[in-house]
DNA sequence: CTGAAAGCGCTTACAG
DNA sequence: CTGAAAGCGCTTACAG
């Protein structure tokens, strides 16, 4: 990085003042064309690029967005990050990824990104950091948030109605027949969990299903609490033949669960799962599940900071989380 | 963003010059205890973080490394990514992605990147980039090279030994009892796969099993690639009893065309992957894989990184291959 | 030990 | 239409 061509070098070679290449090059400029010709071919032959730190700090923007994902280290996460990505392509601002493993709290991470880089606008992939701050955050600077509702700043969350996409899980399977259906949930502190866990039994209760405890597993999201939680289910001794889990990661771990016990699915056990993550269609069976799209939130998150970041109040965009049907459900016999 | 504390207002809240207050920051100072006590008071009172901007125009240095990803949007990158996102968490240099998704040329895109944001290097992950390129790319700037060896740069590079892991995968079939292994290839212009498709031919040659490209179709490395490929082995009437899958995603495709087809896997035909992604300890039954450390390459990528920024030259680290065996591989019968 | 000054590479009123 | 000047927030020789 020795011979960077900067403006000044474009203004001498071009014989004309830097004031005028950076007209030119803003579109202030009511120049002749001959001088606009006589910069613009000096830039392309010195190969010219204006650097961004320096406009940035003249015109106090950084033209970066922080984004602040967390721990969980997730397909979701991946889906939402890539989205998010992709959203920042073809603009003139760059994403900052300030990943949530490290031992620093999350609030302090924030804040550092925000002060040291001096984002321009912040997105906050899903849920550690408390709704009050949030809400202070926002008033500071641009923030989206993506997975995740917070009041009062409804209009800048990127979310999905797990209730909903909970109680169409639990429908399905009711629809083909079950009343014995057991739920292994998400992290119980985890907002998605408790709405997802409400759907199913929003479900039950419009079916007339008694609800029963007993049929109610905790999970931790990750395949491995699927599988455990099979395990307390099926220890528990009541009769199930079917199993809706918070996400698509634990039906994998619960899948397994079942194979090993020789029990298969669907002919003895329905499952469905939540998120649609692309490699459960190439489950043994295809997954059946609630589609949630990760990557066309994280898309919109990024158009909805660009929008903001101009000023503009772009229209709510809602995501639907539509029933993928495949073939781990069956009607009960 | 509106009231952000500059160095000049910490310098006037506690009556010193900015240099003061700089050289403090800095380390560089001499100065009275009673000075520095004064200032970081008063830093800490303020709340002042250094605008990294502004630093970076003076010191010229951008404090961010850009990281080029390509099109695939597999677990690979993602696992690569996430790694090179932990690396560089402890550090004062950002991670600036420029994903490969728009229509643009990869190489116009890493000058982009290089330029706009005078980023202090470029970790490119995979390959896209002709060598030469990347050679004549490395005498300008500090460049990391992840899954892939650039013959001129095998110090900069970060891989593992492709050779190696399908002999190995191969070989953990042969030493079952398998004759007939069929072998579904990555993307035939992949150097990964070229190399995996060694590593197999080198196995079956060293076992003295003749080479019948009968058994070998080309894969895409995706699920759906897998899946047809094992369409296309059955159609070709050729017996076999075991596959050997240059990627985990194959793997899995390949095995929902077995399950479709009512063929057990392993009781009728064995199957060994490569990655060793998180979630096929949970496939059905659970993948034997190579592990490819994706994770822990990502984060050596961004120490070597560091190291190399610091003027330093670290040793070069190897990366191992080991072979997971699991349940989707028996002896032939 | 500490301050005034210059400058990193831009942009943008202010003149002319 | 175009240039000279000031300034964004820092750092770092240069004085004292």
């Amino acid at each position: 990085m020795a011979e960077v061509v900067t403006l000044t070098d474009v203004a001498r070679a071009a014989g004309v003042s830097p004031s005028t290449v950076s007209r030119i090059l803003s579109g202030t400029a009511r120049v002749t064309p001959e001088t606009r010709q006589k910069v613009m071919g000096e830039i392309e032959r010195l190969d010219y690029q204006p650097n961004i730190l320096a406009q940035g700090l003249k015109r106090g923007q950084s033209m970066t967005v922080g984004v602040l994902t967390q721990e969980l280290n997730s397909p979701f996460f991946d889906g939402t990050v890539q989205g998010i990505e992709f959203g920042f392509e073809d603009s003139d601002y760059d994403p900052i990824f300030a990943g949530g493993h490290s031992r620093k709290s999350e609030e302090k991470r924030v804040l550092e990104v925000l002060g040291r880089r001096r984002v321009d606008a912040m997105i906050i992939v899903g849920g550690f950091l408390p709704d009050p701050l949030l809400v202070e955050l926002a008033r500071s600077t641009v923030l989206v948030i993506v997975g995740r509702k917070v009041s009062g700043l409804e209009e800048q969350c990127i979310y999905i109605d797990n209730v909903k996409g909970g109680f169409d899980a639990t429908k399905h399977l009711i629809d083909l027949g079950h009343r014995r259906i057991a739920h292994i949930t998400g992290i119980p502190s985890n907002l998605d969990a408790i709405d997802r866990f409400q759907g199913y039994r929003q479900a039950l209760e419009s079916a007339r299903i008694p609800y029963d405890h007993q049929l109610v597993v905790e999970g931790a999201y990750t395949e491995q609490s699927g599988l455990f939680a099979v395990e307390t289910l099926l220890s528990r001794g009541n009769r199930f033949t079917a199993v809706f889990c918070a996400n698509d990661q634990m039906a994998c771990g619960a899948r397994l669960a079942f194979y090993r016990r020789g029990m298969r699915v669907p002919d003895d056990i329905s499952l469905v799962g939540f998120d649609g993550l692309q490699y459960v269609l190439f489950a043994i069976p295809p997954l059946t599940t609630i589609r949630q799209p990760m990557f066309e939130m994280g898309q919109g998150a990024a158009r909805l900071t660009l929008s903001l970041l101009e000023g503009k109040k772009p229209p709510h965009i809602t995501f639907a989380t539509p029933l993928l049907v495949r073939e781990s459900t069956a009607m009960a016999r």
